[in-house]
DNA sequence: TGCCTTCGTATTGTCAACAATATGCAATGT
DNA sequence: ACATTGCATATTGTTGACAATACGAAGGCA
């Protein structure tokens, strides 16, 4: 754990962040999170404050601070006198937030199909491909990132903040839930077939289909992720 | 001001409140954000540590936990060094905020049409009727209250929690937005009719009609909100 | 007059100490 | 053997003090 470096302004990597937000609050948040979404704690697992303190080397006082803003995130639990935990996501909860999701990512493609230009259509298009070379060889690790970046791409591209942040709020939620196991390999060639319908949406500028589209992919997502999580563990 | 009590357990309104969270952050925070929401100090005002403190009789390490929920949940902004202001809500935040509500509004009528029984629908029944009776009588301090229940009762029928916390937590950002000014009466009409468009799509149990009469009324409300705002300020 | 510097004050950022609560272990009694 | 009580320890909750930064007024200079 790289311990937080005690103001010297330029530190190696998030040398921007701290530029931006300064206040150790905010670099302990960010860290902590880091720590909790890298599933390095299982869920449920017990947060010291003094010992995270120690760790990244400020007091007491910073580390309560981020555990307020994680706690209104939804990434951990706070139980008055007792401590914080990160945030257990029963199968429930992950149904609760994947339909959000479902209905957060169809309104991103619906909003997207009204104001989408040619250039973003093509670069939609590229990933698609990409990805479909990926699928075909089975290869998890370039599918990935690519899946993330498509997209991120739809979300981002509506130029709603607020829908920005609320999808990468349940995302990080969600990453929360299969922080364990769940390798949620297959589903490739189902999943580009969807990716697919949605570029076909937003392409022809069809809000209702692109929301529909969008809804679909991420209502197939919840249904792979449960039935893989059915066959690994058997959480409340 | 009530002065946050020295620990006695029960100290009259909220005293449930205090045994389930107890910690004084959480407190001062639903403390805070009742002030803000109140709409007692400005947008962009400046709220001051010491200050807040002492009128709410604790120290600054409290008020600053606070500030942190606050300020992940959108409803204060933080300048390093600078201080925490409430959060400036531009016509253009609040054009993409209701964009956002559109579509978790429309969530929630699509997945309530999924699962309403025949009790929630006379619910919604009588709260229509009763709408309607204050609309005709131009009654706004009758009307807000039972406009505010029949939307919290769709998106508490889910049964989705992350879905009302998410709408809820968008709903206090537009609080912010409208804080000054903006009567926003009229619109009693358009807006039954939409109420009733969207019983009709839930009595249906049918999730498309459902989801869109939700997203219809919110979009209708945004632009009679904006209209108004037109008149009455000119902000950014 | 208008602009810049300088200094005092107010405010934020961080910390360490103190108080209150919970946890775990040992001793006691049934 | 098991449950219960009491104590020692660890951890959380809160506070006040200190350091660093920003703000504002007064004074000097062009």
């Amino acid at each position: 754990m790289d311990r937080i470096a005690k103001r010297q302004p330029m530190e190696g990597s998030e040398a921007l962040d701290l530029l931006k937000s300064s206040s150790l609050s905010q670099l302990v948040q960010s860290e902590i999170q880091k720590i909790i979404l890298s599933g390095r704690y299982s869920a449920g697992a017990k947060l010291n404050e003094k010992t995270l303190a120690d760790q990244l080397g400020v007091s007491r006082g910073p580390v309560r601070e981020a555990f307020q803003a994680l706690h209104a995130r939804g990434l951990v639990e706070m139980i008055p006198n007792r401590g914080v935990f990160v945030q257990r996501i029963t199968r429930h909860d992950a149904v609760a937030i994947y339909d959000v999701r479902a209905g957060i990512f169809g309104t991103a493609c619906r909003l997207l199909a009204e104001r989408i230009t040619a250039d973003m259509v093509n670069e939609l298009n590229v990933l698609l491909a990409q990805m479909e070379v990926a699928g075909q060889r089975r290869d998890i690790d370039a599918y990935f990132p690519l899946n993330i970046e498509f997209h991120t791409a739809i979300v981002t591209g509506t130029g709603n903040q607020v829908l920005a942040d609320t999808y990468f709020g349940l995302i990080s939620r969600l990453q929360l839930f299969r922080a364990r196991g769940l390798v949620h390999g297959g589903g490739f060639e189902s999943s580009n077939i969807e990716h697919r319908a949605i570029v076909a949406a937003l392409d022809a500028r069809d809000p209702h289909g692109a929301f529909e589209a969008g809804w679909a992919h991420v209502q197939a997502g919840k249904a792979r992720i449960l039935a893989s999580d059915e066959n690994t563990a058997g959480s409340t």
